[in-house]
DNA sequence: TGTACATCAGTGAACGCGCGTTCACTGATGTAC
DNA sequence: TGTACATCAGTGAACGCGCGTTCACTGATGTAC
């Protein structure tokens, strides 16, 4: 009696190839990674996902559109990263917690160098790109507040009597970041740097 | 009797146009700063300071070479400023030195947002071309080694017990570069994030 | 002081290249009947 | 189940632009006599 159903209100259902935009997503992670942003060119990035350029242009509106979508991923793994942290130090001891939650801070894995550099580059675009900022900005809100959420549970000795943990939080990471640079750009110092560092958190928390 | 005077042995003295190199650095300064490295054309830069392209190619290599002198100059600026610093706060009692020392690695000046994303930007091209690494690092080593005297000489207490103080230098100028570059990429949290790295240097103060 | 000559800082056109983006097209995928 | 049709993800050639660098040239600057 009804009619057929009208075509469907929202959007077709996504068709076979789906896994294009995941696939170049990919590409593009290990290539912006190892050879940064600027150096790395579309199509390299299509030919690396074993597309060609039309392939991304169905798939991104641009070439930000795509850096944006790669931080949007990495800014979701890095709370759940803080959250699992968080969770796991609270059923710990007072100083075993600091000494687990300072090394987490200090710790380098061998690929973040590369997101450093690439966090850098993305800053840099931003700072010059009239629309990009706010996307740092909320970025950077986004990952100091759990780390605020973490410091204000699991070690309110890191946060100094003036400042509130969102400006504790604000300050690790941004020094973090300047450490990082530095030594993933040069390249000499880095574990001197860090081991330094560990000795003036150390030296806060008494 | 002699002979008259042959070719004298070292180049020929400079011609009147001798400004030029000079005038080629200020302008590259000025867009360097303003608009960034990698959005500046050699172009922008002769035109800015009264030439065309040929002028630049028969006073620098490249276009790297000219960030190179520009950093170079300012690095030698840098390090005198920083040896006033110390001859100032010599004479001073420990308290007052502590404070001026503080405020004076913290202040941010206007210009100097320009100079860090441009540092910053000069780092990642670094990182990812062979032969400029030595140069950020011999950079980064005059730098901090600089510091690291004022602090010896002003500023001990800073200096946390397991570090040397060209360690202490590097991770201040690091966490500064830090702090400096997310404030000049945000242009959100400056004032705050300043304040509260006051704060965490005052309590490190005692 | 004056004249002929050599030098080289600066000119400006041209080269070559890479790259982001567009677009008319196609063929596999899904839908209607 | 089978057939005709519509959609749209992906193709690949072409466009257009900006820019770093080169190079044959010129004319002002300095030198020799």
């Amino acid at each position: 009696m009804n009619p057929p159903p009208a075509r469907p209100a929202g959007p077709r259902p996504p068709r076979r190839r789906t896994h294009t935009r995941a696939r170049l997503l990919a590409a593009a992670s290990e290539l912006f990674l190892t050879v940064g942003f600027a150096r790395t060119s579309i199509e390299d990035v299509c030919a690396a996902a074993g597309y060609t350029r039309g392939a991304f242009y169905s798939n991104f509106g641009s070439k930000e559109d795509l850096l944006l979508a790669l931080f949007d991923e990495q800014a979701a793994g890095r709370m759940a990263e803080l959250e699992r942290l968080a969770a796991a130090c609270e059923a710990l001891a007072p100083q075993e917690r600091a000494r687990r939650l300072v090394e987490a801070l200090l710790r380098v894995e061998p690929e973040e160098a590369g997101w450093i550099l690439l966090f850098l580059e993305f800053r840099l675009l931003a700072a010059r790109t009239a629309g990009l900022a706010d996307r740092v900005a909320a970025h950077d809100r986004t990952v100091s507040g759990a780390l605020a959420a973490v410091l204000e549970r699991a070690l309110p000795e890191l946060v100094p009597p003036g400042a509130s943990a969102a400006q504790a939080a604000a300050v690790i990471l941004a020094a973090r970041e300047g450490l990082l640079a530095r030594t993933a750009a040069g390249g000499e110092v880095a574990e001197e740097l860090l081991a330094a560092t560990a000795a003036v958190l150390g030296g806060m928390l008494g």
